[in-house]
DNA sequence: GCCGTTTTCGGCCCGACTGTTTTCAGTCG
């Protein structure tokens, strides 16, 4: 291979063949081995095919012998022998079957040997045409389940997935709707992903407890919101809502409310984890409660504090509980746990746009706006010189807009305004304005925002020229994704925040709930790499400089503390850390 | 396939639900 395998190439490749051992037959230790390689792979903040290279993949958890020696033939080879082995005996088709509600690996297997069934069409074919129930353990039933799932679009295409402030504002919806209808006594929680604040979700996990557990699942029947619900139980009831979000909730006695809170907020990961270890000291965990081997008797706990407590753990932010060395961080008196930033700990927003570019409102209205919220500080910075859609500022224009911040800055007392810029990275590495402008202003952040399928090589190139500018204080939304729609950008991070660590150039997290880019797990090694992050609404109207919150959200899935976050600081203290500064 | 307060083999989190299951395997979270 020419060209080094991405991580992201990697874990997709480990995850294939995972699936096909399963499919195999593998024992289901050896196939979970392989998704979380898959996983170890993916989050890895450095180039898992350089390490296999030198025979270091072995560093990254998760990865042995065996795994590195994959790894290397794919980095070298550009495939892995098991793997073309295992595709010869599975059709590819076949692994899309398994997508479907009640047919995993086995049952599939054995579709495929019974009845030649290796493809979704073959499925709906042999359903149609009664046959599957034919094979021993499917039945009638099973038949009209796949059709009316076939019908909806099962396994055609990936389950749709929901950015967390809708999935946070239907879960406050269903959690408001449940305690009216299930009374004053009732505790109701958001859990799952969404408590853990993560970028996207696939559905809607609920806690509960009360007196009455089986009026409390009945009453997510009688929700507006829902649409219908497939079971009810006094331990809980699972439905869906219109637009199709499966929705679960779980109930609990108060006793247990902390235990069923701490399992259901998940992740499986973290769980699995943390009962691996508990397991080791003789202590059970699941959601009832935690036993003892050595007494017999089940300790429940009415807080996930007690819980984490009874294992000598400090409490562990759900944000953090993914598996990624909270456990070992919290064994040790919780010592190796971080204070995590807060929203309250923002003093300033460094990116946001006015009606000067494609904002919606005034240099005055999005200051007022600031204050309000208590910043101490605010940039303003429209889009630049080569923007485009009728939304560039021109460098005459941009003078302008430098006069009048200073004349609001004048009026309004109260908050600090910075004239800035969010100038275009041109493909060439070059600005989109010249260096004797730039240095008018108080602030710029450089962003990409054209010419995207660049190799890494040459993107790479792109943005370090950027960093290396003496003029450029930040680098705005760094790989330029968006959630579930559009794939970051190729660029090796790595270079990028050695680049900003050296040149003390800071690296935004965008906290726009589509970008959050940097993502919560690039964040955490850019500050490893000692870089310095801010963090940035990049609000387009007054109202969406409160997009903040998922800005932080981020950030402290990055494990990040106030001190890691410039605008945590103070305005003497953050204008010195501005490149911009002189003297 | 990984890994070690069980350390190079023998384990590997735990429970709910579903179907056709009369004792459990498969699937799911």
């Amino acid at each position: 291979m020419d060209r080094e395998p991405s991580n992201a190439v990697i874990a997709e490749a480990l995850e294939e063949l995972g699936n096909l051992y399963e499919l195999d037959g593998a024992i289901v230790h050896r196939v979970l081995a392989y998704r979380k390689a898959a996983r170890a792979v993916r989050e890895a903040p450095v180039s898992v095919a350089a390490l296999a290279r030198e025979g270091r993949a072995t560093e990254v958890p998760g990865i042995g012998k065996t795994l590195q020696e994959k790894i290397l033939a794919l980095a070298q080879t550009g495939t892995i022998p098991a793997a073309e082995k295992l595709r010869a005996k599975f059709p590819p088709t076949l692994i899309e079957v398994t997508r479907l509600p009640g047919l995993g690996p086995k049952r599939a297997r054995l579709l495929y040997s019974e009845l030649g069934i290796d493809s979704l069409q073959a499925l709906r074919e042999a359903a149609l045409a009664q046959r599957l129930r034919t094979v021993h353990g499917f039945s009638e039933k099973f038949e009209q389940g796949v059709l009316a799932a076939l019908q909806e679009g099962v396994g055609e295409r990936p389950a749709p997935r929901l950015l967390l402030p809708r999935a946070i504002d239907i879960g406050q919806a269903l959690i408001d709707g449940l305690r009216q209808q299930a009374g004053e006594h009732t505790r109701v929680e958001l859990a799952g992903s969404a408590r853990r604040m993560v970028d996207s979700v696939k559905d809607i996990d609920l806690v509960a407890s009360g007196p009455n557990p089986l009026q409390i699942s009945s009453s997510l029947t009688k929700l507006d919101l829902i649409e219908s619900v497939s079971s009810v139980s006094a331990t809980g009831a699972r439905g869906r809502i219109h637009s199709g979000l499966p929705v679960d909730l779980r109930v609990a006695t108060p006793e247990q409310f902390g235990n069923l809170l701490q399992h259901f907020t998940g992740s499986q990961a973290h769980n699995a984890a943390l009962r691996e270890a508990a397991v080791r000291r003789g202590l059970h965990v699941s959601e009832h409660g935690i036993l003892d081997d050595a007494t017999g008797t089940v300790q429940t706990c009415a807080s996930e504090q007690q819980v984490y407590e009874r294992l000598d753990l400090a409490y562990i932010p759900p944000e953090l509980r993914e598996d990624r060395g909270e456990l070992q961080a919290a064994a040790a008196d919780g010592k190796g746990l971080p204070t995590l930033i807060c929203e309250g700990d923002i003093k300033g927003d460094l990116h946001c746009h006015t009606v000067a570019s494609d904002g919606r409102n005034t240099i005055e209205e999005m200051a007022l706006a600031a204050r309000a919220r208590g910043y101490e500080y605010l940039a303003i910075t429209d889009h630049s010189a080569s923007h485009g859609f009728g939304n560039h500022v021109s460098a005459a224009t941009l003078r302008e807009q430098i006069e009048r911040v200073a004349d609001v800055n004048e009026r309004v007392e109260g908050i600090r305004l910075l004239a800035g810029s969010e100038v275009n990275i041109l493909p060439d590495g070059t600005l989109d304005y010249d260096d004797e402008l730039l240095a008018a202003l108080d602030w710029v952040i450089a962003s990409v925002h054209t010419a995207f399928s660049m190799s890494e090589q040459a993107m790479t190139a792109r943005v370090i020229a950027a960093i290396e500018h003496p003029l450029v204080d930040a680098i705005g939304h760094p790989t330029g994704r968006l959630i579930e729609r559009r794939a970051p950008y190729s660029l090796d991070l790595e270079a990028i925040f050695a680049a900003a660590a050296r040149t003390q150039t800071m690296i935004e997290i965008n906290a726009n709930p589509d970008r959050r880019d940097l993502s919560d797990v690039h964040a955490r090694s850019a500050v490893k790499a000692g870089a310095r992050i801010v963090i940035n609404s990049d609000a387009h109207r007054t109202e969406t400089l409160g997009l903040m919150r998922w800005g932080v959200a981020t950030a402290r899935r990055a494990w990040l503390r106030a001190a890691d976050v410039a605008n945590t600081q103070p305005w003497e203290r953050f204008a010195k850390l501005r490149k911009h500064y002189r003297g």
